[in-house]
DNA sequence: TTTTAAATGCAACAATATTGCATTTGCAAA
DNA sequence: TTTGCAAATGCAATATTGTTGCATTTAAAA
């Protein structure tokens, strides 16, 4: 069975068309995705609000995490395997590229080393770093 | 001179009524705010786009810095006086309450050090701690 | 007081997100 | 394979947030 299916099974969503493209967007770019971006370009002809309950799905069964954007714009990514439903292992550090637009997200780094003092009774921590993606630096040369 | 005033004068700023509104309720505030909760609850009978604005030409004259909250929604908070205008020197954390939506500036803590490493050109870094403000924390003990 | 560039206030518009509800569909059980 | 039903969809309607154009008003310098 292909990956998409497989996942919707694991999660326990029902398998229908728009499920399907949604996870396949996701799974052939490498970088977060707006709603916007998956309806008016990336999976034209789908339903916009059933795109967004998609995502909504998504996100409780912990397949996709949220990310709001220094732009405002609020996008998805592929959870790693290990996020349990509803409850999300964000310890990565995530990339805006300033230029393009485009989130990154970095596995490799670990934030839960990083030692904050408040009154906040802390849950999780949230780091964006913001500059110029490879790709539009490299563009930028020419 | 009151503080606001002054604030405008010394960023060349023209005094204005819905200006020194603004100014005054980021002055009593200790959270970020944001345009909604300006004009709906904080500062009624000004008019929403003429606030819009004035955030803006405080963003540009470095007297507010914009914080894009988890929630989605866009913050302003008052800069450090360190701020000339356009640039803004983020060195501090946020923390966004997950109960109350509120957004707090910690000052203390220096994010400069974080020392990452990728293939980005990382201009700014963003820190937001996620969690229960004390006064949420406070009001659940009862 | 006069002058003028800046700021305002209103209308119109655009983009994004949510809700209700009738219809369709996935899929498990018969 | 067929049936039944909860879940998902698709459309309309609505809410919220933010932007732009333009005529009018106003702050503040000359």
């Amino acid at each position: 069975m292909e990956q998409a299916k497989l996942i919707l099974k694991n999660h326990n969503l029902k398998i229908t068309k728009t499920r399907i493209a949604v996870l396949k967007a996701f799974l052939s770019y490498n970088n977060a995705l707006s709603s916007g971006e998956l309806y008016k370009s990336i999976i034209r002809n789908f339903d916009r609000i059933t795109i967004y309950r998609t995502l909504q799905s998504f996100e409780n069964s912990g397949i996709l995490h949220k990310i709001t954007s220094p732009d405002g714009t609020i996008k998805f990514a592929l959870c790693t395997p290990h996020c349990p439903s509803k409850h999300h292992y964000e310890k990565h550090i995530h990339f805006y590229c300033t230029n393009c637009g485009k989130i990154y997200c970095d596995e490799e780094f670990d934030i839960s080393e990083l030692n904050i003092k408040s009154d906040f009774a802390i849950n999780s921590i949230q780091i964006i770093a913001e500059g110029w993606c490879w790709k539009c630096n490299e563009s930028k040369k020419i």
